[in-house]
DNA sequence: GGCAAACTTGACGGGGGCGTCACCTTCTGT
DNA sequence: ACAGAAGGTGACGCCCCCGTCAAGTTTGCC
């Protein structure tokens, strides 16, 4: 009655499809419950205060568990972000890459961070809350933010007449920073509002970024 | 020998000018190096990973006298943000108000942050490292950003005719945030360049908000 | 000079996290 | 059906933090 209880532990939902050895279903959903139960913990009491046990605890796992997982909590966060903050980037690039004007660009852009943040919002409160910390962890800030990639592609704007010619570094951090910023206060709104969210800051930067 | 060396404590500079109360003078003396020890280490590893002997050991003190000055380590931030957060919203905001022109108004408002940004680099980085904590703390966002009083001032630059009427909460919060993100960049560059950060910024805004 | 008030000190009991590992259950392949 | 591999379990030893408080030191004042 004491081990092997771990198959039924998961939160999220039953992973039988691929390979239907039980054992590898144990593990994913072992693996995703670990996953989960970090997303809420972190987002909740931030990164720096949560512990291992926090973790453990939000699941139906023993401490022990979790070491066959993951190496520490770190490794955890690392996971978590690199499968989000990941995504969320591929999407706003792909956005980016299909506008033909520069309206669009920057439209479209904003639109699909908008819209990715309210698909996940514990995902979105974690990041919101330990943005610092993640900062620090992953040396390259850029991560996070994915301005490098906005940089480059306004390089590339500016480079085919399209977009003024502006300090591009500064100001991929600046519409990083401002969709940053905007996200969070929409997803405060009730009900939250991408549209007019992603039309506030289009409006700003279309007009900061028109050809003069 | 062992009590009452702690006048020589601080690392601060000796503040003995008011009241020449020796007493009086070992207070102030405790409590600014245990505010300076606490800004450094919640810099450093972030404010939940921080304890209260963290930031004693940084210090000459023994842990017993950290609960003579704050009761927790909470309070130490609290201070701290209090402080330092006040400061620079006042300086922004004192910027704005002497600005005599629309461009004045965002050139000036973000210059003066910068240049606050400057002059504090270890606060600089406690509050970048610690932001979702302490909007988390202080449930008023704007505590951290000062954004409601930037959309106060939109709105009566709006009504005065001077600014296009744009969604003016969010282009406020787009204004924070792209500050706070330049912010961090230019802080990074060697040596910063305000006036770079500040023309980037000045350049979008300006050009957005310009009366259409 | 001397005493009371003010303050500092650091050891202490209680609490809890860390990562491990011997033991036990469950699954898999034959 | 069965044996062995895979993997879950939770108590354990070690470590550190918390907030307190009795004892000791320094200051202010007469």
């Amino acid at each position: 009655m004491t081990a092997g209880q771990a198959s039924a532990a998961g939160g999220r939902g039953t992973a039988l499809e691929l390979a239907g050895g039980k054992r590898e279903a144990t593990k994913q959903a072992n693996r995703a419950a670990i996953l989960a139960a970090a997303r809420e913990v972190f987002a909740d009491i931030g990164f720096g205060a949560a512990t291992v046990r926090d973790i453990v605890r939000r699941t139906e796992l023993a401490t022990g568990t979790f070491y066959n997982y993951f190496p520490d909590k770190q490794s955890v966060l690392v996971a978590l972000v690199e499968e989000s903050a990941g995504e969320a980037r591929v999407r706003v690039r792909a956005a980016r890459r299909e506008a033909r004007t520069p309206e669009a660009f920057v439209r479209d852009g904003f639109r699909a961070y908008f819209d990715y943040l309210l698909e996940d919002r514990t995902m979105s409160e974690l990041l919101r809350r330990n943005a610092g910390t993640i900062r620090a962890m992953f040396d390259e800030p850029s991560l996070v933010a994915g301005a490098d990639e906005l940089a480059e592609d306004l390089r590339a704007a500016v480079e085919a007449g399209l977009v003024a010619d502006h300090d591009v570094e500064y100001v991929a951090a600046a519409m990083v920073g401002a969709a940053l910023e905007v996200g969070t206060r929409m997803l405060d709104g009730d009900p939250p509002d991408p549209e007019r969210a992603t039309e506030a800051l289009a409006a700003v930067f279309i007009g900061g970024l028109r050809r003069s």
